[in-house]
DNA sequence: GCCAACGTTGGC
DNA sequence: GCCAACGTTGGC
C-alpha cells in the first residue's frame, strides 16, 4: 500500500465536502499538472492519503482512501487527464499544521515542504507514521 | 530545443 | 498584499 497527500483549497473543495460524499467518495478532478496526474496513475485501490487544506488552515486534517484507480477526468474531454476517486475515512484527532511539519527535521524532505504547490504528492511511510503519531492516532495505520 | 515571459499557486 | 517557486507557452 502506498501513501499520498491530496491538497485542496477549502473554499473550492473542503474536508467537509469530502465527508459529505460518504462511502461513494468523489473524483479528484480538475488536476492539470503532469506530475500530479502521474502520481494518480500510480495509485491503487486501497492506497491511503492525507487530506490537506491549503490557504488559511495549512493543515492535514483527515485520512482518505483511494477507491477507484485513475480514469478519465470528467471535467475535460482531453484523454490525457485522469483522476482517481477517494473517500473520507476519518478526521485526524488533531490536525497537523504545516508549521508543526516544518519544525520536525524528520519531515523536512516532505514534498509538502519542498514543493508546496504540487496538488497530489507521494508520502513516505516514515512520514505517514510520524504525522499520524502527532495527530494522536494510535496505532498508526 | 532553448529560454524569456507570463500566469498560477501558496506561504508568509 | 506581496513575492518566490514552479509550470507552461511561444518566439526564435
Amino acid at each position: 500500500m502506498a501513501f499520498w497527500l491530496f491538497k485542496s483549497e477549502p473554499s473550492t473543495w473542503s474536508w467537509q465536502d469530502q465527508i459529505a460524499k460518504g462511502a461513494a467518495g468523489e473524483v479528484w478532478d480538475g488536476v492539470r499538472n503532469y506530475q500530479a496526474r502521474n502520481f494518480m496513475r500510480q495509485m491503487q485501490i486501497g492506497d491511503r492519503g492525507f487530506f490537506y487544506h491549503s490557504q488559511e488552515e495549512k493543515s492535514i486534517i483527515g485520512l482518505v482512501e483511494v477507491i477507484h484507480a485513475a480514469q478519465q477526468d470528467p471535467t475535460t474531454d482531453d484523454p490525457k487527464w485522469q483522476c482517481v476517486t477517494i473517500k473520507a475515512l476519518q478526521a485526524l484527532p488533531n490536525a497537523v499544521s504545516l508549521y508543526q511539519i516544518k519544525a520536525l527535521p524528520a519531515l523536512a524532505d516532505m514534498v509538502l515542504v519542498r514543493n508546496p504547490r504540487l496538488s497530489v504528492q507521494p508520502v513516505r511511510v516514515e512520514e505517514w507514521r510520524i504525522i499520524l503519531e502527532i495527530s494522536g492516532l494510535n496505532p498508526p495505520g
